[in-house]
DNA sequence: CGTATTTATCTGTTGCAACATATATTTTTG
DNA sequence: CAAAAATATATGTTGCAACAGATAAATACG
């Protein structure tokens, strides 16, 4: 059989130039998730380390904003979009850059208490237009119902319970 | 005003603890989709791991399985799921660990072709069951149809002129 | 109230990732 | 055919990520 498969080649198996369609629908689902999420995230690290700061080190000043008050180390950990088991040592550098600040807690001298600086406020706040508007090149030309499904179905991936 | 507010928090912007919903869809699904990465690759990397390579390795031995013959460096860096700028040496390690070679093109000599060792596809076949049941257990659970529209709309996501 | 357990953070080590830059070979161009 | 451009891979350096294990403080338990 020289003839080329009935089934066409599309969608990601294209892309990355697969001589099969998948089997699976939850494999194609698997590696889509994967080569979206790296193309998207791609161009975002890359606005973030123009400005001195990784993916993950931008999550936790989020986060710190996001409280508004001072957060535990292991709360941030919590919190993060991507786990990152190396906390301590995050927020160091954060710290050495100047972007937060750390106070030992009285009440429990366990917990370390993380805090936003001006500084890191200021960077925050300069980051804001950039990736809003880098998101929107990305994402926007979907509309919001896609979106939405988009997000709906991505929620339900995540919990199997639901 | 202590009411909490009237839209409820749910879906990732619970899950992070976040206090207000989210402004923009293309803000969420872009978020979504990086929170599902992780928590669905997160497992297949400790999996792969305890055989001894890491994600973007076995990416490289799927595309020269996928090949079925030699495929230079070069062409291998088109291919990857995730981009990877540090493909000679990724290679280099894999040739280290027995499971590739590497010999230079003699018609065209910039170029190296990476063949697949033995042992190489060996690792993969043994790789194959217990990667596929644990994508299964992570999205198994949603129907055929999600799943497929799922697919659809993260092509979609990656390819703004269609 | 002392011991065990849990919680929260820290430290040591290893190896990979990312970026820039360099080298070698082939192709193109005037 | 020589010089310039493009292509394919290699190398130097830096810093972060991941895992294991250690430490210190608070809580639970008999």
């Amino acid at each position: 059989m020289t003839k080329t498969d009935s089934k066409a080649i599309q969608g990601l198996a294209a892309e990355i130039g697969m001589k099969r369609p998948f089997r699976f629908a939850f494999e194609e689902a698997f590696l889509n998730v994967v080569r979206t999420y790296s193309m998207l995230a791609t161009r975002g690290e890359r606005l973030l380390k123009a400005h001195g700061i990784s993916g993950p080190q931008y999550n936790v000043l989020r986060i710190l904003r996001g409280h508004g008050s001072p957060v535990s180390i292991y709360q941030i950990a919590e919190e993060m979009l991507t786990e990152s088991p190396d906390m301590p040592r995050l927020v160091e550098r954060l710290g050495a850059a100047q972007l937060v600040t750390k106070t030992r807690c009285v009440k429990d001298r366990r917990v370390v208490w993380v805090e936003l600086t001006k500084s890191g406020s200021a960077l925050l706040k300069k980051l804001d237009k950039p990736l809003l508007e880098l998101h929107e090149s990305q994402l926007g030309h979907m509309s919001d119902q896609d979106l939405n499904q988009l997000s709906a179905l991505l929620v339900r991936a995540r919990h199997p319970e639901i």
